[in-house]
DNA sequence: TATAGATTTAGAATAATTCTAAATCTATAA
DNA sequence: TTATAGATTTAGAATTATTCTAAATCTATA
């Protein structure tokens, strides 16, 4: 695992949740200043792909990465993209698994709304 | 509503479900045949603004179209973005409603899947 | 120390969608 | 009929997050 790896694994693992590809570029200049935005993401895909942090894209938003691994589903703003965990709803998969007989799937639940803070600000 | 909006909004309901812009494009130019995405996109928009269609975004797939208005859910095939509807699971909210205390929110649940064809197809 | 493979860099490419400003159409009022 | 305001459409540029490419550099081992 080469040092700029490393660093984007712990970056993720620190900061904080959901962290967009970006921010992970910022806390890394910090570090590594030359640090460029595809080592960022070459990086990240990789960890994700490797299954040791997860990467979560909802339409509109910033694909963001995140430490936790167990599933669960998200609260986002339509507005700034903020993302916040849900406790993980027993959505009923019994009807799923008939439907769609043996097939793989996953499943993502994302609750949509506008958050306090955008709420409160202007436009 | 202009000709080219109803003219979107026919397509939409006549055409197979969850058509992307393109599809639509397609189909209109068969009638007028000037029309330019930028407009189909445009009429698009407005009818799923005014609620007459609604819009199906997923991360990683192009905006889809849909004549169903009442709130389901979708099986999404990760390799194409072929769409398909889910019948409308019981996912509880009474937590979410805890959760939010009272703020609005919209859930999106998206199956994600390899279709059929995928599986079967080559790569 | 040589070398192959991995990693990083810089910058171009991608692609769906949106934006902009000008042109055109449409419906109503004078 | 004509004038006019507003809506609609057009053409093409812009946007933007992410990916791709090819060259450069680094690293670990033989």
């Amino acid at each position: 695992m080469s040092k700029n790896k490393k660093l984007c694994l712990r970056l993720v693992r620190e900061g904080e949740s959901h962290v967009t590809a970006e921010q992970v570029w910022e806390a890394a200049r910090k570090e590594v200043p030359g640090i460029v935005m595809a080592t960022v993401y070459n990086n990240l895909n990789a960890l994700a792909a490797e299954g040791l942090i997860s990467r979560i894209q909802v339409a509109n938003t910033k694909d963001r990465y995140d430490r936790t691994l167990s599933p669960h589903f998200h609260l986002v703003c339509d507005r700034c993209g903020s993302m916040r965990d849900l406790m993980e709803l027993p959505v009923p998969t019994e009807q799923m698994d008939l439907l769609l007989e043996g097939d793989r799937y996953s499943l993502e639940l994302i609750a949509h709304h506008i958050c306090k803070s955008c709420q409160e600000a202007p436009l």
